[in-house]
DNA sequence: TCCTAAAATGTAAACGGTTACACGCGCTCG
DNA sequence: CGAGCGCGTGTAACCGTTTACATTTTAGGA
């Protein structure tokens, strides 16, 4: 394999002359510069960026953790991130963590071997908890935040758009309004449920403890919640998943009992997932920009790579927007 | 940072002895390798992998090329080589292209900068075309594969597997089949068709070129094809779609017009993607051993990567299975 | 006790770039 | 005409690890 050397000789300069012809142009005269080119087109030289990183002490690769790759939300993160990072020039890792912690912190400790130059993290976990603040490495987390301030957050104002679905479902005429919420240690679960019951008080009701059924977060959970709570005395005219694939799963199971969406009972959901507009009926729900949750992270990552400590902790929040769809209608209609 | 000399003096051995100690414990007595571990903990020592993979002239990391991550069926994929990669201490890369060549070409131009050790393609594309066989870096090709044999192509059977959908149409009944294919130029498209018109012919029955619509494996596609199949004089009376997601979007469709699945119009995927199983009706597809695309595509890889030579360059075909749900019934119910 | 082989350890040279520093050259300006 | 400057280039050290080879230590047998 021809190295810098090879090529330094073969267009009759020196190694530093090649270094700099390739990265930093500018400094090498117009002559040289194509003689070098030449010299190493010839040689079929390459750049060995193992090398180059292993000097710069820097990988130009970011670690990305998601709890799990599948969840199609997450997938459109991915590419946000993916995108950004390719036009910034560093390359993404990616760490399927499957939400378990050990995992996580294997995967986050490649940055204390040089493997990575930043993590940005999908979950609500610390992988550099215990850190003395001014050595933690760069780490944004996204999409589930953390509470503390260690880290820069960039979240969704879940509460609030918690709250918009309830609003709409009260001017829809409802007033037993369901939930099927995520995993209860989720922050997300947490957020948007206190989003609900603001909305419900606002609007003098009360979210009923036992109209609030648990999953987490798959299709075959949200699939399952729908018994309990098509079964209790006051049932439910409406009722809010707290994401799209949970509502999907739910559809399901009220059609294959033989109700009607919307007359019967009124669906929504959250993240607006591809499919989500293309089910029968389409899924009222929440959009959130997932593209630019990614890119916000990598911009925000690579500040802190290029130039620690002039990025503060802050909480970013981005906009999201109630899509009103066919799963929802007028209560009482039946 | 601690490095490997801070840790000798600490421990009062030498340079080789610390590496021994992390790379070959075994080689190191007992009694030293205790001392050393006590000393480089004492220094907060991590061995700098850059680096020791630049030593090595080995990155352990392998870039994934995929033309869509958003893509459920991909992910799935992609999950499985993750687990399989970290199991085996390589982490991965991930390369979006979108079905760019250009993107395609300079991802896995990474390879020859030493920031990858091989690659996975999962699309038919061949990155490494023109390279001399024996100077052609490490590359599996799976899911949709290469008609050369210039790398390890791992495949479904997709002729059989649509023949196999053909026949389940023509058993209940059906003799106008329509089909939504994908782009004309993709290998998968050419070799579904295939074995449907194989299918067809084998019962005597001949797939008309005007039931055949054209989609980009896009939900939106599948329901913006649905229309001319239905306007067709001789309607069919089931529709194959190839891949999942354009059969969720043509059931939409369907629906909106106010048929019935399967009373009016049977519909069958490809892929048994998640939301498949849980759509309304429930769609019969064909099942693909998604994550095991994965791992395998791992394994060829990692053999090619270490004994360089040793594998050929074979074709192997992993088993699809009819999953047969909802959507699909008897013809002519009407 | 001595000799030999095996095991453990040390020394120092790579690996392929980058870059601080030195140097030479041509130019400008006083 | 010489000092000073800037540009382009070269020399060589350095990054942190591995590892071939040399050397020392240990164990075991005669």
């Amino acid at each position: 394999m021809a190295n810098i050397r090879t090529v330094s000789k073969l267009a009759g300069v020196s190694v530093a002359t090649v270094s700099r012809t390739f990265s930093t142009p500018e400094a090498v005269s117009e002559t040289t510069r194509k003689k070098v080119v030449k010299a190493a087109e010839k040689a079929g030289y390459r750049p060995n960026l193992l090398a180059r990183n292993f000097r710069a002490k820097r990988s130009f690769a970011i670690m990305v953790l998601v709890p799990n790759i599948a969840n199609p939300f997450f997938s459109r993160v991915i590419s946000g991130i993916e995108s950004e990072a390719q036009t910034r020039g560093y390359s993404i890792l990616l760490g399927n963590t499957g939400g378990r912690p050990q995992r996580n912190a294997e995967y986050a400790g490649m940055v204390h071997t040089f493997q990575a130059d930043g993590v940005i993290q999908l979950s609500a976990y610390d992988p550099f908890s215990g850190i003395e603040a001014s050595k933690r490495p760069p780490l944004v987390n996204i999409c589930e935040c953390l509470d503390a301030q260690s880290s820069p957050q960039i979240q969704l104002d879940n509460a609030g758009a918690a709250s918009s679905v309830i609003d709409h479902f009260v001017a829809l005429g409802h007033r037993r309004i369901g939930v099927i919420q995520g995993p209860p240690d989720s922050p997300l679960t947490r957020d948007r449920l206190a989003g609900c019951q603001r909305a419900m008080q606002a609007h003098g009701l009360n979210l009923e403890p036992t109209a609030i059924a648990e999953g987490d977060f798959s299709t075959q959970s949200g699939f399952d919640a729908i018994d309990a709570l098509l079964s209790l005395r006051k049932r439910p005219t409406a009722i809010f998943c707290f994401n799209d694939e949970m509502a999907i799963g739910a559809i399901r199971r009220i059609k294959d009992l033989g109700y009607d969406i919307p007359v019967d009972l009124s669906i929504a959901g959250f993240d607006d997932i591809a499919v989500s507009s293309f089910s029968v009926p389409s899924l009222t729900t929440i959009q959130q920009p997932a593209e630019t949750f990614g890119r916000r992270a990598v911009e925000i990552l690579c500040d802190m790579i290029n130039t620690p400590g002039s990025v503060e902790n802050a909480r970013s929040t981005l906009p999201f927007k109630l899509i009103i769809r066919g799963s929802t209608g007028p209560a009482g209609q039946r």
